[in-house]
Formats: structure tokens, C-alpha cells, sequence
RNA sequence: GCUGAAGUGGUGGAAUUGGUAGACACGUUGGACUUAAAAUCCAAUGUCCAUUAGGACGUACGGGUUCAAGUCCCGUCUUCAGUACCA
């Protein structure tokens, strides 16, 4: 019987199916574990072999689990509302569901030939109604909570209105907008409702507000800060501009100390908290308050060193700031308006690009200096960020590098606080070992003193108090597209109103085209809204739309990150039972949140925070148990593609030299499709000349060779369709099985790094597989009979099992491949056929390749699915070496062996090397006055 | 610039707490089997010197600690990732 791999895997993929072997139940006497993977994106182009490598990493770990003893859930469904699939339909006028539904049916062919354990049955997918009205819902909760910074917890609204009516607003503390005026209860209860209600939209934890945001007029829809990557869009790279919008956000930013604080509670990887924790930005300091001459007007700035307050020379203001056109002179005010357009008009990108070339104006204004009463004059310069802090600094040159060459290009005095710093090339930054100077009361003290003191006198002045700023900015949460979450939100006078949950979900309404209206409104513009209110139940009733004008129904769409941020909730409960909620209490509380989630990096400052938040706020509001939704997370690599290249001359587009050639050339690298290529580099000129797609382009080419073949050119990249280096899954199952993908995956490297991929070394792993089959099986059948295992086979055996544990606990996947590999080479010379070795082996190898383990498992006489199996237990006793022996090395110059078992305790270890020690000494000629030990391993003695 | 990770044969990569560097695999070379090819099996494979025995050098580079350093410390260089006028 040979290893016919393809119908071993189709045979127990049907029967996993069917029998339902890793459906999970909420009921179990055994402990819970949680394994999950981020969801895919089902795009057009289906799988290649990079997209598994988490999949099969955290499948491992779900199968070991469950050897382990574990009731697990490894749940998976689709992140199915996105971009390209609005892109494709807008294109070619298929509705994205319908073209969705395909690729989904795709990626679910393509997942399930690889053999994963997944409970297939509390699939979830965002695009679809009975899910997304638990987003609605969700968002809903939010524009019902504010934010109480006394109790550190989101709240129901309620209490805030009630708040107001008995005592104003004037002792709420609150994570609101910053414009809020103080209020009586006597002026709350007289507001209109509409009044009333626009205060309250300042204090909910999802706002409607004019804001400054991300518009990228190619997409024709507005971004958040995580999506743009280097200025431009994350999807297409396209150019992105700021323009004030009304748009729905998402006030994270009052949940940013907690964000921070959780970090130090889950077990994720130091780089990727370090993101998050720049992305947070927190920085403790003062906010100071300045009176500017002649106005009533006040400027705040934000600072990080009070201390410096008496080395201020200058202001600085963002462009943008309110203040600018008020406070500029009329001698100024011609050279600032020309500043003001000039920057404007300056991209984002060109403003990052461009840092180093200082620019700004003066006013002409002073203000006044909180204790030394100096006049200070008030510039503005584009190094200001408008974004952040109060857009206004207070310029220290001495103190801070862009302050002081501001301050020298413009020839604006320096003056130096610090006793004994050398200022003269540039700023002194350092807080440390320096003492404050020439700074009336804080002469002498350092950075901490200073700073405390300062803080102090401000306070007595009423011209500042200490403050904690953080970088984290609210989330935009309108987007101007078709294929996304329509909001459950209807106006009434321009208001915004929730519609009732019994009238969820919101369906997204059929239109015509999917492409903004003439208008320029979002699609939902197109729909037939009153028809859209009928057919989706919304129930917006006339009366209550009668005043409006426009559209009784909000137009946008929630962004991709709405879905993907509690999905993990919905897979805790059993699709039989959701109906009616995101997931029943008993649910949530059993599965409480995933203890491993795996996926790529690429999300640390988006879906890795937005769900963070989610999750407190429903926590806060009562509505789940957990604070932190992910225990433990690994970010896994990306598997690379190796594209091919020909060159082609650049005067003659018929021409293409081989890679050896075109040193003195000028030629062209263009990718072609990497099956054409050999593992040598050789091309196949005759096939790519007959190729369906490029057939033409090359069919006059001619070629120049090197030694007898054309050589291509190799380069290791992201793995993508254009780049025409994507190797299918599907075929390499269909020529080495999903076994050997499984195994050549995870042997490939490190799960966290980035490694290209490369199909030749997989003969390796499958040789191993077929060598495996041989082990239990030959021409007449299975071999394996009730032989008694020997020393040989017990040792191998155990050695495998502890290694093999090690490895999946610390998630090491690639050295446990190897570790297989040198068991089964063992075995077969061993002509192990001992029952009793080879059922756990089977065991330890069932997680890594489960097909194959379940076919043997199964021929062995087991009815039962090899999942149920109990992991084997490691018995140390068998791992005595009897033939390996360890060097002594003394003094490194000479070397003793002696023979110790791999299991002795340290203790035992000692003593049998103090036995030696005599003759050792004796050799040496010295005494030995310490021995250092290590089980297993060598034996030190030092002289 | 800042932060984080890393640098080991022709290649991917192994190497608990410092303890025989290069496991395992790919590739390459030679051999067996075969009419031949494929498949399979066996052997060799860090570099240099030597016919052999053996020796020298070797984990980016330069130092240091130690009986012993890929691993620890100091300095330098390079690569990758994230972030970027954050006051």
C-alpha cells in the first residue's frame, strides 16, 4: 500500500465534516481554551500560500489543546464588507453580496483542502443582516454612554441628563469636546430639545461633529489616521487631503489611559505594545495659559517642561489657529495671509516629506509672559501641528532643537536657563544632570522641582495647572461607501435619533449604481428612502420625519473596522441560539475572551485598539465580563513570493538578455509568471510563448542566452497578483497533499518571521510523510503489531514527545517538523513495530499533519477520531544515555568525558562528578575548588 | 532622527540557564538500482592546509569578561519593521 496522500485527505476531510468532530459545545466538564485567527478578507483572488501560515499555526495549537484535554473553540468566518468588492461592483455593476457570496464559497473550498480544525458551524460573516445588527446595536450603546472621569467608566446617558437637570454641568467630569460653555440646571431644563440634544452629542462616546479628516478624493471617501500609510491611502495609494466634514466619531480618546494601562495585563509581544503605546502618545506636563496685549483673548499651550518657562522667547501657533487672523497686525497681516495660503496649500505628504526647510511668520502680536510679565512675540510656523495639543507652543530655544533653529533663522534671541550648558551649536534637550538658571525662583532646582513648582505657581495664578495630553485622536467612523454597515440613525431637525433595536437590522437598501450621486452624497443617496424605511422595518415614522429636509436616513456607512471589532463575542455563542442577542450571557461568561489570537502585525493601531475598545466600553456598560479581548496574541509573518524577471532591451522591445548579460545593458526587468521558471533559473521560453495571457507579448521575442539557457532574474517579494509570483495552495495539495503544506509551512521558519517561499524544498517534508506511511505500513499492509518496545524505541520515542510539547507551548513549530523527521529516521533503523511507540507517535505528529495521522490512527483499529486521543506522557526515565558521553573541560585545556544520564538531578550530578573529582585533580595537578553543573549536559569544574 | 527586531555554510534555518556551532531540510557532488528517466537508497558537503593521520581558522566588525562566548558587556557597521516636526 502506498501513500496515496490525495484520498486519504479528501476521506477524512468528508468525515471531520460530517461527523461534526470539532463542532465546540458551551458545556463542558473539561477547561475552556479559546484559539482564534483574524478573519479573512474574502478577496476576489482567493488564497495563496502565504494567507494560511497563521491557520495552520494556531490549528496546531487548537489540535494540541484538545489532545491536551482542553474544550476548545476555533471558530472562523469573514471580515466581508470592504472596499474592493464596492470597487469590482461599481466597475462591473455586480452586487458586491454576489460577488462576495463567490469568493467566499472560494476561500471556504480553499480552507477546507487543507485540513483545519474549525467549528464550521458558528461561522460569522459582517456583511450579513443577522450580524450586523448586533453592530447597529453596538453602536447604538455608544451614542447612549458618556464617559464619567470620576468613576473611570462609561455610563448610560441617563445619568448624565439627570446630572443636568438636578446640577448643571458645571461638575461633571467628563471626556467630552473641549468647546462646551457651563450651564445651570435652571438654563439645562429651559434649553429647546434640540439644544438639550446638541449638548448631549458632546459627551456621547460616538458624536456627530464637524471635524478636520482624512478626504481621499480618489476613493471618495474620507480615512482614518490608521489607514493612511506615508500620507497616502492604505488601499490604492492615493493621495489624501484634510477638509472639515460632518462626520460621525468614536471617542476612544477618553478610554486612552485605560487602553494604555491594559497593555501591561496581556501577554502580546513587546514591539507590537510598543506601537500602540506610541500610538497612544502620552506625555505628562502643564498646560499654560497666556494673555496676549491688547486683547482679552487667551492662548493655552501644552509643554512637557514647565521648567523651561523662563527660557520662553517666542510663541509659536499652528497656521490653522483660531487666533491668527484676530491677533495679527495690520503691517503683518499681508505676509500671514500669503503664509497661511502657501501652507494650506502644501500636501500632508509634502509637509512630511519636507521637514528640514523652516518657515513661518510674525503676527506682530506680543503676549505676556505669566511671570516675568515680558512682552513675547506670537509667530506662527507650519512645525506647529494644528492636530495636536492646543495648536500653540511656547518656543524654549534653548531647550528644544526645532525652537532654537527656529529662533536662529529668524534671529530671535536664545536665552540660556540651563547653568552650564554649552548652546551654542544647538538646543540642549536633556532633562537630566542640569540645573534650571537665570530663572527668578527656580534657580537651582532640577527638571522634577522645577517642574512641580511652576506647575504650583501657575495654579496661584490661574494661568495653568498640570496636564496629561495623549496623541490618541477620536476615530472617524463615517464612510462615504455602499458595501458597509448602514448606521441605525435617522434626523429629525438635523438631530440625530437611534432607530429602536426591535426595528434592527437596517438593511443596506438595493441601488442602481454604486458610485456617489451627482450630488455627491454617499450611495445610500440613490436608494428609494422611503421604500429603504418601509422595507427595512425602520419604522421612521412621518410625524417625526416631517421637518426634516434632506434625508430622514444617515447615508454613510461604517468602516471596515466596525465589524471585525466584537466578532469574537459572536463566535462564543451557538448559531442555534442567537437569535435575540450578540451572544447569551451564559455564552460570554463560559468563553470569556480568546486566550490565543494570531494574525499579522499590520493591524497593532487599528483592529488590535479598536477592539480593545469596544470591549471596555461593553464591559463598562455591563454587557460582557472581560476588560481585554485578546490574552495572548503572535503576530505571524509573512511568507514571500520569489518573482522571476526578464530584461529586455530598452531600444528594442523584441530583445531579452539573460540575467548573466545585462551588466553593461540598458534593460528593462519585467516579471513573468514564476511557473515558467525552473529551480535553476532557467526559463521555459516555450511555454511562456504559449502562455494564455502573455503568449503575444512574447511570441516575436527574441532571447539571448547564456551557456545554452535564459538565466532569469530572481527577487524576493511580497507575494500579490501583479507580481505574477503567487503559488495556489490548490495545486501544491494536489501534488504533495494538504499534510505537506501543513508541515512545509510551519518548517519553513520562525511563525514570526518573514521568509520566502519556495516550492522545491518541500520534497523534504513529504519525503519524511512517506516515510512515515512505510513505518506502520508495507506491500502486505499495516506492520505494526504488539512487539515490545525496546530501550531504543522508548528513548526516541520520549525524546519526541518532550521536544515536540516544548515546541508547540513556546510555539516553535518549525523545529518540531525537524524533530518528527529524526524520530521516524530513528524508528526505521530501529525496525521499530511496537504498537506501543507508534500509536502516541501518531499522537504528536496528529496536530502538524492530521490526515495522515487520522488514516493510520483509524487502520490501527480506532473508531474514534484521533482529535479525541490523549496527548502521551513524557516519562523521563527512558531518556537514560547509556552511550553519549560529556567532555569535562578543565581550565579549557583538558577534557575528561564521563557518562551521565539525561534525566539525573543536579544533585545527583554533583555528587557523581565529586566522585570523579580526585582523579581529575590527580591528572591536573590542582585541586578543584568549584564544580558547576548542568544536567544532561557538560560538567564544569573550575580550577 | 526615535523605537523595536535582527546579522550563523551555496540556501531556509538549529543550538534551555554561557558548555563539543552548523541539528533538520533544500541544493550540489559521487555511488547503487534501471535499457533510460523518474522514484528510492547510500556516501560526502563551513573555509583553508595536508596523500593520509591531523592541523589552523570560523556565528557582521573591533575590543572586553570567563576555565569556556553565536549567547553576557562596551564600541562600530549593516539590514528589516514601525513611527515621524507630538511641543
Amino acid at each position: 500500500m502506498t501513500y496515496n496522500f490525495n484520498d486519504i485527505e479528501k476521506k477524512w476531510q468528508n468525515y471531520w465534516a460530517t461527523q461534526q468532530t470539532f463542532k465546540a459545545s458551551n458545556q463542558s466538564d473539561k477547561p475552556k481554551y479559546y484559539v482564534l485567527d483574524m478573519f479573512p478578507y474574502p478577496s476576489g483572488a482567493g488564497l495563496h500560500v502565504g494567507h494560511p501560515l497563521g491557520y495552520i499555526a494556531s490549528d496546531i495549537y487548537a489540535r494540541y489543546k484538545r489532545h491536551k484535554g482542553f474544550n476548545v473553540l476555533h471558530p472562523q468566518g469573514y471580515d466581508s464588507f470592504g472596499l474592493p468588492a464596492e470597487q469590482y461592483a461599481i466597475q462591473t455593476g455586480q452586487h458586491p453580496a454576489v460577488t462576495t457570496e463567490t469568493n467566499i464559497t472560494t476561500y471556504r473550498r480553499q480552507l477546507d483542502q487543507i485540513g483545519f480544525s474549525f467549528d464550521w458551524s458558528r461561522e460569522v460573516r459582517t456583511s450579513n443582516p443577522e450580524y450586523y445588527k448586533w453592530t447597529q446595536w453596538i453602536f447604538i450603546q455608544l451614542f447612549e454612554s458618556w464617559y464619567n472621569n470620576d468613576t473611570n467608566k462609561a455610563e448610560d446617558i441617563k445619568t448624565l441628563i439627570s446630572k443636568f437637570e438636578t446640577e448643571g454641568n458645571t461638575n461633571v467630569n467628563a471626556a467630552c469636546d473641549d468647546d462646551i460653555a457651563p450651564f445651570t440646571a435652571a438654563e439645562w431644563n429651559k434649553f429647546s430639545s434640540e439644544e438639550q440634544q446638541d449638548v448631549l452629542l458632546k459627551y456621547r462616546l460616538t458624536y456627530l461633529a464637524e471635524t478636520e479628516v482624512n478626504w481621499c478624493p480618489a476613493l471618495g471617501t474620507v480615512l482614518a489616521n490608521d489607514e493612511i500609510v506615508n500620507g497616502v491611502s492604505e488601499r490604492g495609494g492615493h493621495p489624501v487631503v484634510r477638509k472639515k466634514m460632518t462626520q460621525w466619531s468614536m471617542r476612544i480618546s477618553a478610554y486612552a489611559e485605560r487602553l494604555l494601562q491594559g497593555l501591561e495585563t496581556i501577554d502580546w509581544t513587546d514591539s507590537l505594545k510598543e506601537s500602540q503605546r506610541n500610538w497612544i502618545g502620552k506625555s505628562v506636563g502643564a498646560s499654560v495659559t497666556f494673555k496676549v496685549n491688547g486683547y482679552d483673548d487667551l492662548i493655552d499651550v501644552f509643554t512637557t517642561r514647565p521648567d523651561t518657562i523662563f527660557g520662553v522667547s517666542f510663541m509659536t501657533l499652528a497656521p490653522e489657529h483660531e487666533l491668527v487672523s484676530k491677533i495679527t497686525t495690520p503691517e503683518q497681516k499681508e505676509a500671514v495671509e500669503a503664509y497661511i495660503e502657501k501652507t494650506a496649500k502644501r500636501s500632508e505628504r509634502d509637509r512630511m516629506a519636507d521637514v528640514k526647510t523652516i518657515s513661518g511668520v510674525f503676527t506682530g502680536a506680543y503676549a505676556e509672559h505669566p511671570f516675568s510679565k515680558e512682552p513675547i512675540p506670537i509667530w506662527i510656523g507650519d512645525y506647529v501641528l494644528a492636530s495636536y495639543g492646543t495648536g500653540a507652543v511656547m518656543a524654549v530655544p534653548c531647550g528644544d532643537q526645532r525652537d532654537y533653529d527656529f529662533a536662529k533663522h529668524f534671529d530671535i534671541a536664545i536665552p540660556n536657563i540651563f547653568e552650564g550648558a554649552d548652546i551654542s551649536k544647538e538646543a540642549y534637550a536633556s532633562k537630566d544632570n542640569v540645573k534650571i538658571a537665570n530663572s527668578d525662583f527656580l534657580d537651582g532646582m532640577n527638571y522634577k522641582k522645577a517642574s512641580k513648582r511652576v506647575i504650583f505657581e501657575l495654579e496661584k495664578l490661574g494661568q495653568g495647572e498640570g496636564k496629561t495630553n495623549y496623541r490618541l485622536r477620536d476615530a472617524v467612523f463615517s464612510r462615504q461607501r455602499y458595501w458597509g454597515e448602514p448606521f441605525p440613525v435617522y434626523y429629525v431637525n438635523g438631530m440625530p435619533q437611534m432607530i429602536d433595536q426591535a426595528h434592527l437590522p437596517i438593511v443596506l437598501p438595493e441601488v442602481e449604481k454604486y458610485l456617489p450621486t451627482e450630488e455627491g452624497e454617499p450611495p445610500l443617496g440613490r436608494a428609494d428612502v422611503w421604500a429603504w424605511c418601509t422595507e427595512t422595518n425602520s419604522v421612521v415614522s412621518n410625524d417625526k420625519i416631517n421637518n426634516t429636509t434632506i434625508h430622514p436616513l444617515e447615508l454613510n456607512t461604517m468602516p471596515g473596522w466596525a465589524g471585525s471589532s466584537w466578532y469574537f463575542f459572536r463566535y462564543m455563542e451557538d448559531a442555534a441560539n442567537r437569535d435575540g442577542v450578540f451572544a447569551s450571557e451564559d455564552a460570554l461568561k463560559y468563553w470569556e475572551n480568546v486566550d490565543l489570537y494570531i494574525g499579522g502585525s499590520e493591524h497593532a493601531t487599528g483592529h488590535l485598539l479598536y477592539s480593545r475598545f469596544w470591549v471596555k466600553l461593553l464591559k463598562d456598560r455591563g454587557f460582557v465580563n472581560v476588560e481585554e479581548p485578546f490574552k495572548k496574541l503572535i503576530n505571524q509573518g509573512m511568507i514571500l513570493g520569489t518573482s522571476a524577471f526578464v530584461y529586455r532591451d530598452e531600444n528594442n522591445p523584441n530583445l531579452y538578455y539573460s540575467q548573466g548579460l545585462i551588466e553593461d545593458k540598458n534593460v528593462l526587468p519585467i516579471h513573468v509568471k514564476v511557473q515558467y521558471v525552473n529551480a535553476s533559473d532557467e526559463l521555459d521560453i516555450e511555454g511562456l510563448k504559449t502562455d494564455g495571457e502573455f503568449g503575444e507579448d512574447f511570441k516575436d521575442a527574441e532571447f539571448i542566452l547564456e551557456d545554452g539557457v535564459y538565466k532569469v532574474g530572481r527577487d524576493v517579494e511580497k507575494m500579490s497578483k501583479s507580481k505574477y509570483n503567487v503559488v495556489n495552495p490548490d495545486s501544491i495539495c494536489a501534488d504533495y497533499g494538504a499534510d505537506s503544506l501543513r508541515l512545509y509551512e510551519m518548517f519553513l521558519g520562525p511563525l514570526e518571521q518573514y521568509k520566502p517561499w519556495n516550492t522545491a524544498g518541500i520534497t523534504g517534508v513529504h519525503n519524511f510523510l512517506k516515510k512515515l506511511w512505510k513505518l506502520y505500513v508495507n506491500d502486505n499492509g499495516l506492520k505494526v503489531n504488539d512487539a515490545e518496545p525496546t530501550k531504543d524505541n522508548l528513548k526516541t520515542l520520549h525524546k519526541t514527545i518532550k521536544k515536540v510539547q516544548e515546541d508547540i507551548e513556546n510555539f516553535s513549530f518549525n523545529t518540531s517538523v525537524s524533530t518528527f523527521m529524526i524520530a521516524v529516521n530513528e524508528l526505521s533503523a530501529q525496525k521499530c513495530t511496537s504498537k506501543s511507540i507508534l500509536e502516541p507517535l501518531l499522537v504528536l505528529i496528529s496536530p502538524y499533519a492530521p490526515h495522515i495521522a487520522e488514516e493510520l490512527w483509524n487502520q490501527l483499529g480506532h473508531n474514534e477520531s484521533i482529535s479525541t486521543a490523549a496527548f502521551p506522557e513524557f516519562d523521563a526515565s527512558h531518556l537514560v544515555e547509556s552511550s553519549k558521553k560529556y567532555p569535562i573541560s578543565f581550565n579549557g585545556k583538558m577534557r575528561f568525558t564521563l557518562e551521565l544520564p539525561m534525566d539525573m538531578s543536579k544533585d545527583d550530578i554533583e555528587k557523581t562528578v565529586m566522585a570523579h573529582e580526585k582523579t581529575i585533580a590527580q591528572l591536573d595537578g590542582r585541586t578543584p575548588k568549584k564544580v558547576i553543573v548542568v544536567p544532561g549536559k557538560i560538567v564544569n569544574i573550575v580550577g
